[in-house]
RNA sequence: GGUUCGGUAGCUCAGCUGGAUAGAGCGUCAUCCUUCUAAGAUGAGGGCCAUUGGUUCGAAUCCAAUCCGAAUCACCA
């Protein structure tokens, strides 16, 4: 149990017992003690003076006596200012938790609990390459889906390519008429961008074909919709829904240069997926459920037939779930996804790594599920994130703006190797290990970058700041994890057992300051896991680097002022490196042992 | 117009289940490598926490209104 939780569970029951006044720890609040005053931890009386009728000095003083008393091995000593009950933990304490935390490789891991978990991220489109956007997208799925297994969940990735439509049949109009059988291979580029500049040839040739007809008189409406490229491709929709062997022959190979381009992406960023789900063959799902709805009277019948569901009640609007032609829409086959994935994984609950831009869909989505009574409906969650934007505004495919996600690894590896042959520290590597090494620094950089904020906040990616490797960057920690692993190379392997002629020895401000942030680790893994935010982590991953590094410059490990405060410094410094391993990891950053 | 989200240092962001003098990083200026990795450390400077009102012992944090910005409100996906 935590340090914060003890102590509060600690007050709880004393206030309980010395005034008889039974109270949640919940209720109690504890706060770090400020740096100027003396303790660790800070529990705030006001909100019990009322209650309690004493004063705060009074209140402090009865409360910190009795659980001095009672948590002797907790609690060394404490104080009272301006209403907050300082409170001092022991030396002994953190000592020991030095110890605990060496012994235990998997320490801030959680034991299995049987709790089945979904997470569905990623869900490209298979008529362009991936941009900056799918990488947040990307990055924030692996990691929430590790920081869950952290946490003791079993957790199953998912992926739905939307590989079907009216945008995936723009590129195949535009390769027929543009490429002259032109492939991948013959062109040599990577078959996700080759497939997405057919796309943008598309939409050029539209432009042109528009402008024309718009100049022989036609309103813009009719023009976009009349011109001749886009009718070719609606036919070309309807044939393949018909199945015709030509078009369904083009669509496969076309997907398949797309698939091979996106998995070199997915190797390079290490995106990985328990199962791929693909709209082609899940958009007729839903189907079956539209009539149970309409026997539940979830859903009513228009007069033209079209099937509808009222969300008036809940503040939202009325929203079509079958046109009248028969053929589903968006909703119902994700309606029909959710509950072929229950039916398949059986997890309680369900994670969306989705853009903001969705959040109306998801909320819909959810309550049609809850009113259709689906399994794990009320275990959907929309992990909404923000959109990354470019300093000059949105990005706009249009403008030519958007930052493309392999352009964009590869500047930043090119980066990583520039500073590293800079300064020089391995020269030893061999090639292997260097493209190793700027392969985990630059891609570190990147994930960092894009995890270190709050995921539901759209950001801002600076091109500048963000191949910045100083401060608050993954490299910056990954330097620490490698400085630290520096000096244990130089030092005999800490002892495992509770060093001798410690237990009277004051730890010093900074080995404490340490020790208290390596405590907080088990809690900050929860907390990022309860609320889907792996940017709690990367936070807490550095502080721990910037905590360690002032207390390396303060203080020597290999020569120590005594054997025992060697061993103790050696078990710290292995600690933060385990901490730090272990927090880049769940984040899906490697950190190396030399750079 | 309705709904939702946001507005904190020059810039990018923490802090938001109310608690002590609002914190980091970048950038600026100044120190520290003959001693464990300087991708580092230390210090200085930088703030009407959008505005106004309310709730109370106490508000960046909660409530209301206003201003500014974004997303969304498709028989597109």
């Amino acid at each position: 149990m935590s340090v914060v939780q003890q102590i509060k569970e600690a007050a709880a029951k004393a206030i309980h017992q010395l005034y008889d006044f039974p109270i949640e720890v919940s209720a109690i609040a504890v706060n770090a003690t400020k740096p100027e005053f003396e303790g660790d931890y800070a529990v705030v009386l006001f909100a019990f003076v009322k209650q309690l009728k004493k004063s705060p000095d009074e209140l402090g003083n009865e409360i910190g006596a009795y659980l001095m008393q009672h948590n002797s091995n907790l609690i060394a000593s404490f104080n009272i200012v301006k209403g907050f009950l300082n409170i001092v933990v022991a030396n002994n304490y953190w000592l020991q938790f030095a110890q605990i935390a060496f012994n235990n490789s998997a320490y801030g891991m959680k034991e299995s609990n049987g709790n089945r978990v979904m997470v569905e991220y990623s869900s490209p489109n298979t008529n362009k390459p991936l941009h900056l956007g799918h990488l947040r997208n990307n990055f924030l799925g692996w990691s929430i889906a590790e920081i869950l297994k952290a946490n003791g969940n079993d957790v199953y990735k998912t992926c739905i390519v939307n590989d079907r439509g009216v945008h995936i049949c723009k590129s195949m109009i535009a390769w027929q008429r543009f490429a002259n059988g032109a492939t991948p291979k013959s062109t040599n580029t990577k078959g996700d961008h080759f497939v997405g500049d057919y796309y943008v040839k598309f939409n050029d040739a539209y432009k042109v074909e528009v402008e024309t007809l718009v100049a022989q008189g036609f309103t813009k409406d009719t023009a976009e919709k009349e011109a001749p490229i886009m009718k070719a491709t609606q036919q070309m929709l309807l044939d393949w829904e018909a199945g015709k062997p030509d078009v369904i022959e083009l669509w496969q190979t076309m997907n398949s240069w797309v698939y091979d381009g996106f998995g070199k992406t997915y190797q390079t960023i290490g995106s990985d997926f328990d199962k791929m789900y693909y709209e082609s063959e899940m958009y007729l799902l839903g189907k079956g459920l539209v009539e149970k709805g309409l026997q539940k009277n979830v859903f009513y019948t228009k007069e033209d037939s079209s099937v509808w569901i009222d969300l008036t009640g809940e503040g939202l609007d009325e929203k079509l779930v079958q046109r009248k032609d028969g053929t589903s829409v968006y909703i119902t086959q994700d309606i029909g996804l959710a509950e072929q994935r229950y039916q398949e994984f059986n997890a309680a609950e369900s994670i969306y790594v989705i853009g903001d831009e969705q959040n109306y869909h998801m909320k819909v989505l959810k309550l049609i599920c809850q009113k259709l009574q689906l399994p794990g409906a009320n275990g959907i969650h929309h992990l909404s994130y923000g959109m990354v934007e470019l300093p000059t505004g949105r990005m706009k495919s249009r403008e030519g703006t958007v930052v493309d996600a392999d352009d964009l690894v590869k500047a930043m590896l090119q980066i990583a190797q520039q500073k590293t042959e800079e300064l020089g520290k391995v020269k030893d590597f061999t090639e292997t290990e260097l493209n190793e090494l700027y392969h985990t620094i630059g891609l570190g950089a990147l994930k960092f970058f894009l995890l270190r904020v709050d995921p539901k906040k759209k950001m801002i990616f600076n091109p500048e700041e963000s191949i910045d490797f100083h401060g608050f960057t993954g490299p910056f920690v990954q330097y620490t994890h490698a400085r630290i692993k520096s000096i244990l190379r130089k030092n005999e392997a800490a002892s495992t057992t509770i060093v001798p002629g410690l237990n009277d020895t004051t730890l010093l401000p900074l080995e404490k300051d340490v020790l208290v942030q390596l405590e907080l680790f088990p809690t900050i893994i929860a907390e990022a896991a309860a609320e889907h935010d792996p940017s709690k982590i990367a936070i807490y991953v550095f502080n721990v680097a910037q905590i360690f590094n002032s207390f390396y410059s303060q203080h020597s490990i290999t020569n120590a002022e005594s054997e025992a405060k060697k061993q103790l410094r050696l078990q710290i410094a292995t600690n933060c490196a385990q901490v730090i391993k272990t927090g880049m990891k769940v984040l899906g950053i490697q950190v190396p042992e030399r750079m």
